[in-house]
DNA sequence: ACAAAAGTGTTGAGATTACACCCATGT
DNA sequence: ACATGGGTGTAATCTCAACACTTTTGT
């Protein structure tokens, strides 16, 4: 049988100071020295991709501050990287934005519109895994991915903002998710800043597990309400 | 290295007599000799897995029928065959309905309601398969990959009945689609049958390259009218 | 004429954006 | 009081399902 080496990687993503960043890593070795690369590593003999993506992340991040992972592609081409061949099957992950995890020196965070130079196909990784994400956050509930556990709707719209690229209206922002049911009120309140306004009340996502919350409105069932 | 082997597979879906099926090979070998199982093989040293699928299908259909191919997700349990660990890449193929590819002896279509008995992982990989082109067939044109190059609205909503799995009415299929833009009239009708009825309006898809029509509705960006 | 099948008109429900307006707080 | 940010009311627009109605054919 012909066998092949196997990795997998994960674009971890995060709305940090306003921008939709991914953690990168420095590689010290050639090839490609110096270049930024998505962490990740070899699939081992006993676990699956899933289980794999999740032990490698922890040595670049603590996996706890990982609110969701999904399967984005498999990224095959013969000569993807130098040497012997390697296939990868990359991960999309998710952590919410009032984290500051901890990471290795040769590891940083960068805002997905000013990538550094990056290694091998991974640039191509980062760009679908956004497009997955953006994608996500208008049919599924996925935003509870990058909120913290109870925000107002104004942090809500910041993240939302900077992982869209586009502006978000607060106001349609919690009318959308609202009628939706995605949005709890926590009761409590956050007391406006030293220039004043009104306080601004606490959410929190409903459910904290991915689910399609705009089911397609076309083509459906008939007498199907909802 | 750890190096691993590595299988492309494909569900291969096509609407035959009002029913969504797939296309699955009698295994003649232990392991699970008898069992159905989805078309596919070894990755080649120098192919892409989108390339090596194609190729391993040209085994069992004529590729020139396949409208679409695309990735639907990878399944590496560690013991999802029995031997040597094999992991797969996993492809959801369609042919349009008005082909009846020529298959070998061993081949034959199944409807995804009453499959056989299937082998390995093989059943969970040909309902994620219905399950992406459900969802697709709604946000997306697929529609063209299921379709004739030439049809009447009826004979659309008896394939996209079958694909969905529920009743569709022509009336508003039609002016979904219309709005949309991917029905193009051909200016060519059809005779009725012999119990008579107004000839038929022959369409064609406007594009028969795969792209989003439904642009998510929530949180598009602000003025961003179509 | 009548039945059959195709296609159009129309209505009502629901969702969403944009924007005006009201609310609660700090200075 | 007034500025500031938070939150609600509401109109205009779109989309879609449902169903009545018209059109075009065969018998």
């Amino acid at each position: 049988m012909n066998r092949l080496g196997h990795e997998v990687l994960a674009a971890v993503l995060q709305v940090r100071s306003r921008s939709l960043q991914v953690l990168l890593w420095q590689r010290a070795r050639e090839p490609q020295a110096g270049h930024w690369a998505l962490p990740g590593g070899q699939l081992g003999a006993d676990e699956d991709v899933e289980t794999s993506v999740r032990r490698q992340l922890a040595e670049k991040v603590d996996v706890r501050h990982l609110s969701h992972v999904e399967q984005l592609a498999v990224f095959s081409g013969p000569d993807r990287v130098p040497g012997p061949r390697v296939i990868a099957t990359a991960f999309v992950g998710l952590v919410p934005s009032d984290n500051d995890p901890v990471v290795p020196a040769d590891t940083r965070w960068f805002s997905i519109d000013a990538l550094p130079e990056t290694a091998f196909d991974h640039e191509a990784i980062i760009l679908r895994a956004r497009d997955r994400l953006r994608n996500k956050l208008s049919y599924t509930n996925l935003g509870f991915a990058l909120a913290p556990p109870a925000f107002t709707v104004s942090a809500l719209r910041e993240i939302y903002s900077a992982a869209l690229g586009h502006r978000v209206s607060a106001t349609n922002l919690q009318r959308v998710l609202s009628r939706r049911g995605q949005l709890t009120p926590t009761g409590q309140t956050v007391s406006p800043g030293p220039t004043g306004g009104r306080p601004a009340a606490l959410f929190r996502f409903t459910c904290r597990d991915i689910r399609i919350t705009d089911p397609f409105a076309v083509l459906r069932p008939p007498n199907a309400r909802r």
